[in-house]
RNA sequence: GGCCCGUUGGUCAAGCGGUUAAGACACCACCCUUUCACGGUGGUAACAUGGGUUCGAGUCCCGUACGGGUCACCA
């Protein structure tokens, strides 16, 4: 007969282990009240922040403060090879900018840390140890080579591959044979023993996807590595229990081992959380659908947002109306609303994987950047420029006066409508370029010939002046026109296009071209309000000495 | 390949056995307009496929195709 008591001390000799009662009564219930969900973000600390992370971010900390309970972040740097120095503070710091905030975790406070779990070995040997007096879980002495020797027979087999049943061949070493080993000093794992059959299903009720099958789990599965560290999937269960997490919204890329995990709750004795697997966001590459990668798409990262200057409020709206199939109604309707009182539900979440629509996020950060006061803008549009903006764009809030009459136009503020012309801060800063002489580079294009452009530049410098309002300025764009034959009058130009050689609206697009260089701006009348009689001229006079 | 998940317009999607199959983005047209926009009105456009069940199926069942996920001492 085994002695698993003493073989356990054997393989975890650790001496600072307590009684199990010791972990519990540490980490008890969470007093809350009933309803409330305590979830939970467990990234790895690779560095890289990937928009899906921002996505099931959102969902667990809406559920969790929808709902009065606790949303906390849990760090898993159970895997060496892929920890990045600085990386806990990429994850506070671009989860915070988007407005996802932490109740505990990591390196804020929390009653039930410690939140790296490299820090929680204690607790992952004193279970370790305790599956193994119960002869769940044994040592295993395998190398790669063998496994993956094992693994490449069953392929060849066409057998279902893995560590389990006969291939599982540590499961039954005698006392001896291990006690040996260890003296010989073997690296060895800790394995579950596992007590499933895939010949077993059972239908689970996930929180996104509603009635899953599931098969019972065989695998002996790694539980504590070569160096004593846990793998996810223990990690997981130990620490999801003792956190008192009640559900668990993940990436669906996890519902495959969701069998071992069901087996490792209850091999440990645990309640089950209640699990939510959402599809990862993907795009269409040619004509191919897949995931947004990390290597390939910008738009994974949610630095990209940051240097583009997207608005926080804008990517978060998106991203609910991708987490939410019946937010975007709801927005519609209550327009002024903080987007927070928007009752979200984790069973409207798609259940097949959405395509990232870069031109929708623009539309919803259009419209969300028309509602902002001048000064937000302005304070929005420095604190991008601060860290992305290149010197010249610093430089434009030196006068902020100047720089309001600028925003004010391009809001459109005070009109009957607001313009819709901004979409993130970089394109922002560069649409508003022109008004500054130091980024004001024109590359003229007219749609007329040369001559009858200079003709028409010409007449209105001499027509111009500075202080015509602007109905008496628009009086002389209809003159200049006319001296040059263009139509005055839209509807006799509709009736008899060929009549012309243009219309009023022709020359007004030289107009805007000589002084701004583009064929899109706002009211040019007020662009020359701004930029004063000197520059304005001048700048025409260039416009004309180009030609 | 095995197992699991999914499939409504170009995109996001509503829909829970009877609907003229919503809405939003994009696109197109017209209107408004001194230019650029905003805005307004209208329009094009979808239930992957084959079988069932049913008086009746986008909705329920089975097969097929296609897409995704997963099969580590990675999470």
């Amino acid at each position: 007969m085994m002695d698993w008591n003493k073989l356990a001390d054997i393989l975890i000799p650790d001496a600072d282990i307590k009684p199990l009662e010791y972990y519990e009564s540490k980490y008890p219930e969470r007093g809350l009240e009933k309803g409330a969900e305590v979830t939970r973000l467990a990234p790895s600390p690779t560095g890289f922040m990937h928009i899906g992370n921002l996505f099931v971010a959102l969902a667990n900390e809406r559920i969790a403060h929808q709902s009065g309970g606790v949303f906390y972040l849990r760090i898993e740097d159970t895997d060496e090879k892929r920890k990045v120095e600085g990386a806990v503070e990429v994850i506070h710091s671009s989860l915070k900018y988007f407005g996802v905030e932490f109740d505990e975790g990591a390196d804020l406070c929390g009653d039930y840390g410690p939140y790296y779990q490299r820090q929680r070995a204690e607790i992952y040997h004193a279970y370790a140890k305790e599956l193994i007096k119960k002869g769940l879980a044994y040592p295993c002495f395998c190398t790669e080579e063998e496994l993956t020797g094992t693994r490449e027979k069953q392929t060849e087999q066409k057998l279902l591959p893995g560590y389990y049943g006969e291939f599982a061949r540590c499961r039954n070493l005698t006392e001896e044979e291990i006690v040996a080993n260890v003296r010989a000093g073997k690296p060895y794992v800790i394995r579950l023993r596992s007590q499933g059959d895939v010949e077993k299903k059972h239908t689970f009720r996930d929180a996104v996807k509603g009635e899953i099958t599931v098969t019972e789990n065989n695998q002996d599965v790694v539980i504590l590595k070569s160096d004593g560290i846990p793998t996810y999937h223990f990690a997981h269960a130990i620490d999801d229990h003792f956190m008192r997490t009640t559900l668990v919204i993940r990436g669906e890329e996890w519902l495959s081992s969701l069998p071992i995990h069901i087996e490792l709750f209850n091999v440990l004795g645990f309640k089950l959380p209640r699990y939510g697997h959402n599809c990862s966001i993907q795009k269409i590459d040619g004509d191919v659908r897949r995931k947004l990668s990390k290597r390939k798409d910008p738009e994974a990262s949610l630095t990209f947002y940051r240097e583009e200057g997207y608005h926080k409020i804008a990517v978060k709206t998106y991203m609910l109306t991708l987490l939410n199939s019946n937010f975007e109604e709801w927005l519609l309707k209550n327009p002024d609303k903080p987007i927070d009182e928007f009752k979200y539900s984790i069973g409207k979440m798609g259940k097949s994987g959405a395509l990232f629509d870069i031109v929708k996020l623009n539309d919803i950060s259009k419209t969300y950047l028309s509602t902002l006061s001048v000064e937000e803008m302005c304070d929005f549009l420095q604190e991008w420029a601060t860290d992305y903006g290149t010197e010249a764009q610093k430089n434009y809030f030196k006068d902020k006066e100047y720089l309001c009459k600028i925003l004010t136009l391009c809001m459109g503020v005070g009109g009957k409508k607001r313009r819709k012309d901004f979409v993130c801060a970089k394109q922002a800063m560069e649409f508003i370029a022109y008004f500054f002489d130091e980024t004001f580079a024109p590359e003229y294009s007219y749609r007329f010939d040369c001559e009858v452009v200079k003709k028409i530049l010409s007449d209105f410098v001499a027509a111009y002046d500075y202080a015509d309002d602007c109905s008496a300025w628009f009086d002389k764009v209809k003159a200049v026109a006319a001296g040059s034959g263009f139509a005055t009058d839209m509807k006799a130009y509709k009736a008899n296009p060929e009549a012309f050689p243009g219309n009023v609206s022709d020359v007004a697009e030289m107009l805007r071209v000589a002084v701004t260089g583009l064929s899109n701006t706002p009211d040019l009348w007020t662009i020359m309000q701004i930029l004063g009689n000197d520059r304005s001229v001048a700048r025409i006079n260039a416009a004309i000495a180009a030609l």
